[in-house]
DNA sequence: CTGAAAGCGCTAACAG
DNA sequence: CTGTTAGCGCTTTCAG
């Protein structure tokens, strides 16, 4: 059953191999490749061409062992297919790669328990995690229970063990209050994502509170949860339009509900922005693809990533968690709230 | 500058404290917890008691060292933000994840010489790969060079040496045919992928070979070389039209690519089908959120994940690679074809 | 500047 | 059924 016969052929070519070949100690072997400790020049050429010609490649494996790093990073979210995450994915492993690590992703397909037990759990073997959680509550205990440096991504996790990479949300909604605003809106709604994620109550916060600023009090902006998927939007407009069918301006707290807002109001024969003006949040690609293009809040994923990247970095290293870094958004205007 | 305080509080907690603290062997204490031979029921409750008790984990990585085996995949490709492409990475995961082992995701960002290095070197310390190429001759190379086993996904590799696991893409050219000659082409054109990938040759072939079938002969088949991007798409189909007004039936051989196309057909007032009819190829997510929605040849995904990981684990069990897996593609039928 | 030796934590022979 | 022992391949004191 288990034949491994790997590589039949060439028995795997260890350091001391290339040790001996050379004529030299196992020590200055590993010193003349991996160089702690540089030797002369001329035993360092010597071992370097010896590995060449013996085609010696180094155990990642025994060396992590031996130094007690993997050089890894694991990624945790829910789901790697979703526009704007696969767009983190992108912009973690470019940054992650720049560090001289690489990544493991792993998906849990936004099950909570399974995150935790890859928090806790020691099944990954790698050096700290970057977490783009879907149970915030749930991954704080885990990350308390947990054994490496954790930063979590995108969606906070309240926890003072944890680094927290996001974008600035509460600015994000700000910025939608004010766009719907300018252009001439006059009944606000906003489809919020699930009630449990901060970035939706930090972006559902901010339009609210810049609404009030604006002359627009809170309990005149009509709220409802739905979730940051496309079905979200589409269901969540629905429900808002019959009880509500004045309104003219919706934030959507994602760009995949913005766009199944865009269907609803499609189906509805509501003409956006005319009749309803659109606002979402996120900035991925399609938005501008499809028509009416739909003005957004974008984040921007290599920076996130890039930040995420250097604090699991510095915590690695030994930092405490740096005190949380927040990602500027920046508005991007399209048709669907041009008037 | 290196502290290297990880964890200071707690040491790690080994093998042999929770034997001793058990009262049995370091080997029983394996046995028990990993079990390839099973100590008696009382005594194994012991020592997994104990080992809760002390909050023991496992050390994968002296695990691996022992054993030869990381439990853990790479998975390599250009560009994971791409929407085919991180569709792709689910399916992976998910299916690898399913075997027990985990992901190492890298990017390559189109450049081979990266792509050959991972698969040469020893950067990565993992079972397997399963690689997404952008550059076929370079890989087929660095295959033979490598040392572990590698099955090619989605973009063959002509090399005996690695699995393959493909759409049927001839198959999906010869759909794409029927459908634009069903509808009433008349003036065929197709923008292909870049010369050197198999992918779009195949893609390309099967188109021409099943409309020569139809009665249009290969050299009324107006042809242009672009790539899978959108602008590939986008342009491709401008420089068509300069040469060829009359076109009236494309295939391009990515959704991205499609995409594109509409855009330009957009831009110069061409209507989209009545005027010109497109059909993609990957079926991607939004070409069903673009008006009008796009037609395309639908690949698989999650299946192609599948026999990939598949494959893999049977190689890195011992196996040489087994004969190529070909997935079966489907027609998406929509507005960008209906006439 | 170089070498000898210890040992990271675990599994798998081999003995009892 | 359980224990003893020998490493996996590497880095890193510690001596010379």
């Amino acid at each position: 059953m288990v034949d491994e016969s790997q590589d039949a052929g060439r028995p795997q070519v260890t350091l001391r191999d290339v040790a001996e070949a050379a004529g030299v100690s196992l020590a200055t072997a590993s010193n003349a490749l991996t160089g702690a400790r540089r030797p002369s020049a001329v035993t360092t050429q010597r071992v370097v061409d010896t590995a060449k010609r013996l085609g010696y490649r180094r155990n990642e494996v025994a060396r992590s062992l031996r130094t007690g790093k993997t050089n890894t990073i694991a990624l945790i979210l829910p789901d790697a297919g979703d526009p704007f995450w696969s767009a983190l994915v992108v912009g973690v492993e470019g940054a992650v790669r720049a560090t001289g690590r690489s990544v493991v992703l792993v998906t849990t397909g936004f099950d909570a328990e399974r995150e935790a037990a890859l928090l806790e759990g020691t099944e990954l073997a790698v050096d700290g995690a970057i977490l783009v959680t879907c149970d915030p509550d749930r991954a704080a205990r885990a990350i308390a229970a947990g054994t490496v440096p954790v930063v979590t991504l995108d969606e906070p996790v309240d926890t003072p063990l944890a680094g927290r990479v996001t974008s600035d949300n509460e600015a994000g909604g700000r910025l939608a209050a004010d766009l719907l605003v300018d252009r001439g809106g006059r009944v606000f709604a906003i489809v919020e994502g699930r009630a449990r994620l901060h970035s939706s109550r930090e972006r559902s916060l901010g339009f609210r509170r810049r609404l009030a600023e604006r002359g627009i009090p809170d309990e005149r902006v009509l709220r409802i949860v739905g979730d940051y998927s496309f079905e979200g939007g589409r269901s969540g407009l629905r429900r808002l339009l019959e009880r509500h069918p004045d309104i003219d301006a919706l934030f959507c707290c994602s760009d995949n509900a913005a766009m199944g807002a865009l269907f609803e109001a499609r189906d509805q024969r509501i003409d956006v922005p005319s009749q309803l003006m659109v606002c979402g949040f996120d900035g991925i690609e399609w938005t501008s693809w499809v028509r009416p293009t739909i003005s957004t809040i974008a984040q921007d994923p290599i920076a996130l990533g890039l930040a995420a990247a250097a604090m699991v970095t510095a915590m690695i290293d030994g930092a405490s968690p740096p005190p949380p870094v927040l990602q500027p958004v920046a508005v991007v205007e399209r048709e669907s709230t041009a008037r």
